[in-house]
Parts: C-alpha cells; sequence; structure tokens
DNA sequence: CGTTTTTGATTACAGATGTAATCTTAATTT
DNA sequence: AAATTAAGATTACATCTGTAATCAAAAACG
C-alpha cells in the first residue's frame, strides 16, 4: 500500500479538494490552513508523484496534477491499520473511548444508528 | 503529549502486559510477536525512558520499568488525533467505512448498540 | 581471582520526514 | 535582446525511526 506522512496526505487533501489542478492551485489551497513555503510544498508534491499517489500530465512547462488513490480508499485503509494496531482490529472499543469522554454528539449517534440499520437490513434480519 | 513511533508502542504494548518489569521481561513477551533483537528492543525502551512515557527504578544492576501512561488514556488520545486528522472529528464515517466493507461483526453491531444505549441513559432521554 | 556473561549506556547508520534553498531552464517583462 | 520571474529538479539538513553493534562496568562462573 502507498504510505503517506502526515503532510503528504494534507496535501492530498488539497488535491482531492478538486482535480486535475496546478501546482500553484495546491499552494493557493493550502495557503488557507498551513504556513507552508511554496517550496515545501513542491518537495511533498514531488514525494507524492514518486510514491505515485499524484500522477501528471504536462501542460507546457507547467504539471496538471491529479491523485490516483481515493480519498475514501485511502482512509478505509488507514483506519484499518490504525483500528488493527490499537485495538485488535475492532472498531467499538474506539467509539467507546468517545464515549466514555463525551466526545459523541447527537449526530454521531443519529450516524451510528443508522449505520447499525442498514447493516442489519443487509444481514436480511 | 507523548507521541510514540510504532515500535515504541508495541514495547509499551508488552509492558502495559504486565509491570513493573525487568527488561528481560519485555523482551521476553515481544519474542512471541516479534523478531526484534534484544538490543533493538533495549534501545526502545531507553528511549520510552527518554520521551518519559515510562519510568524505573533501580534494582541493582537492573531496571524495574513502570509505564506513566495508561493504555486507555494513550489509544484515546491517538484515535482522537486520527480522528481528527481523516475525519474532522467525527467517528461515524469511519464505522461507516467498515460497514460498507463488511468489517463490522455481529459483536461490533452489539457493542455499539449498547454503546449507544448507554450515550442516551446519560443523556436522560 | 581471572574470565565470561549480562546490563544498561553510547554509538552507528540508513531511510523517512519536515522544511526549505539552490539550480536549470523556459517564459515573461521591460 | 537582456533581465527577471517562475516551474520543476536537485540538493540540503536536522530530527525521527528502525534496527542493531560496541562499550563499560558489574556480576556470575570456573
Amino acid at each position: 500500500m502507498i504510505e503517506l506522512s502526515k503532510a503528504e496526505f494534507a496535501v492530498m487533501e488539497a488535491l482531492w479538494q478538486g482535480y486535475p489542478a496546478k501546482a500553484s492551485d495546491i499552494v493557493q489551497r493550502l495557503s488557507d490552513d498551513t504556513q507552508w513555503h511554496e517550496k515545501t510544498i513542491k518537495t511533498l508534491v514531488s514525494r507524492l508523484v514518486k510514491k505515485q499517489a499524484v500522477s501528471f500530465e504536462k501542460d507546457g512547462r507547467e504539471y496538471i496534477y491529479t491523485p490516483t488513490i481515493g480519498r475514501e480508499a485511502y482512509t478505509l485503509k488507514e483506519s484499518q491499520n490504525f483500528i488493527a494496531r490499537l485495538f485488535r482490529g475492532r472498531v467499538a472499543p474506539l467509539v467507546s473511548g468517545f464515549a466514555k469522554t463525551q466526545q459523541l454528539s447527537q449526530q454521531d449517534i443519529d450516524e451510528l444508528k443508522q449505520i447499525i440499520e442498514q447493516w442489519e437490513q443487509k444481514q436480511g434480519k
């Protein structure tokens, strides 16, 4: 699997916001959230290309970048790894921790209920 | 917050299994799961001491190690950071991903239900 | 008591990461 | 056309991480 560092992930987020995109677009978007120097961002983009998380097409002197992996797929994989490492693959203990420390909102609860409902429907029960 | 690398976390797991513990105990426990050289594990323990995730008492020439942070507290913090970074702080999208990809077991569902129930009880509703 | 073993301390070293600066070359400006 | 700017490529460099090896000192062994 493609592994992304935190900074690289942040750049991916900017790209996922809309693509294909020029480097200058990515820099632009990131300037809202970070203080990163343009050079820093370009370096990160290069590393992403090297890791094949991002591909590009040339447009004259500029490159037009596109993510090769979707946000959903990537975050799912990451979540699986994380949950496997910290909670032996089971998601409930994580949610439980959130519950115990008052970090669940009504919205969270509603969504969880819906997830459960759909799950049970699919189980044909 | 104390930040642990993956290898460091694995060592903490071994220590959380039972403490206070001697280095040799930790090495012993880890030998079940990993191929790490004893020297490697000692290095990791040193780094944990330096990071103050672990304290020690001298017992003659040996050290007796104790975690300074609890597993629960640590994994909760890590989870919060993770969820904040990937899902803007909301836990439901993660669970949703697991659901969509058939990674929820009946047991997970049961536990989630219970979490919800307790949450609603506490809300006095 | 001298030798070997064992413990923690110190040192090693490559690859990943954060964070740019410099270089090359082509485009734009004056 | 000469000078400046801007894009990506290359280089930089400290810190973190994984993975030990070596060192110093004390303990155990013979």
